[in-house]
DNA sequence: GGCTTCGCTGACCGATCGGTCGGTTTTTCG
DNA sequence: CGAAAAACCGACCGATCGGTCAGCGAAGCC
């Protein structure tokens, strides 16, 4: 508690292991990583593991909030944004899927207990912030369309799920599509590419949106 | 070998304990699964298991060939289609998604796989299936490309990830949807949703594109 | 009939799991 | 300083893991 570490009141050695530990997790998953995996790679006993987190599980709870934090923090700073259409969607899908890419353990973690069919408190905490997320996704999206700058027949929870659903695959596949051989697209030459081909449509020639920096 | 059973030369029991092998696995994952769990839920002794399968890594992918010989056999029967855009593309993601809801454990199973980073046999064999299966899809895109039914700008790559993106979070969050309160699309609304606005975009009023029965 | 093969089982194995315990070192604080 | 508290450790625990093994009973074959 000298410096309050900005983001959280955790020993030195506590913050380490929780690092590994998200790192393990997302990894292997919750039954793929042992404590004497954590307490190996973060370099400590495992005694020491226990003493700072009184249980694995409690450990991989203190992972998902972390991780959970982070992302309630980027949705946040989309809310509050202004502009038109295509700005603003390329804006948000960069974002979002910078930040799967970044913080990959954390993602790889949600979409693992999405997964899960259990009822446990964990699965319900994930799908509480996804859940929570998706709600925001969507009040932004009927904003846009009640300042009609989204056209009123679009289905806006369809196209969340689409537009999030781009990233994940991106996500889940990046791997496979580098070994396919073809040149790859980065996250954010995908982004764009999806957003303009989300808003001009793939039937036609594009005319109704704007094109100027989109032919790179 | 009595009857030949259609999909398989195994036994009655293996198959059992392959069935409920697939359950459980795409359920849980292979790390949340032992082999006294698949007995007991097969009814059979833990030694019968190892009996009909070696080890527990061999009925694991045993599950997989089984789920990817399924998925196989449903993208060739979409190779050979022809007809409009529209339709085509419905056919495509109507059938796909409903595959992937039909066989959701299997579906669990891959993408489980696409989560973990170890490059072990298993995990390359699903990379394997999925590259092949974006592989078909790709090819037929760009005939559709070729056949001018899609506009000749579209990255049909990126389009491939969105589309499959898309089944991808609902099947993933079909529960969490559910629970948000808000009516939720079945499979088939959502899918024909999607591709509509896939098609005709989601800045302007739809032109281009029928627009007969999608008003439902 | 006898003899082999096959499906199947309960009992057992060493290894590893999550977690505990007694004790030692380091830090904090009056 | 000295005492209390916190960080940390090696050794150990019962339970469960994947896997083995000797043997049982029914079916097929001569």
């Amino acid at each position: 508690m000298r410096i309050a570490p900005a983001d959280s009141n955790k020993t030195d050695t506590a913050q380490r292991i929780l690092a590994v530990a998200e790192r393990l997790f997302g990894e292997r998953g919750f039954n793929g990583v042992s404590t004497r995996d954590i307490a190996m790679a973060a370099g400590v006993s495992k005694a020491n593991v226990f003493h700072h987190y009184s249980s694995k599980l409690v450990l991989y709870e203190a992972v998902l909030r972390s991780g959970s934090a982070r992302f309630n923090a980027l949705l946040l700073r989309l809310a509050d944004d202004s502009g038109e259409l295509p700005e603003l969607l390329d804006d948000f899908s960069q974002q979002h899927l910078q930040s799967m890419l970044e913080h990959q353990n954390a993602a790889a973690l949600f979409v693992r207990h999405l997964l899960d069919v259990g009822g446990s408190a964990e699965h319900v905490m994930a799908e509480n912030i996804v859940e929570q997320s998706h709600d925001l996704l969507m009040a932004a999206f009927a904003a846009l369309q009640r300042e009609g700058k989204l056209a009123a027949q679009v289905d806006t929870r369809v196209l969340a799920l689409t537009l999030i659903g781009g990233h994940l695959s991106f996500f889940l596949l990046r791997n496979v599509l580098v070994r396919a051989g073809q040149p790859v697209p980065d996250a954010g030459a995908f982004s764009r590419t999806m957003v303009r081909q989300l808003i001009d449509g793939i039937a036609r020639s594009p005319s109704s949106s704007d094109q100027k920096k989109l032919d790179q």
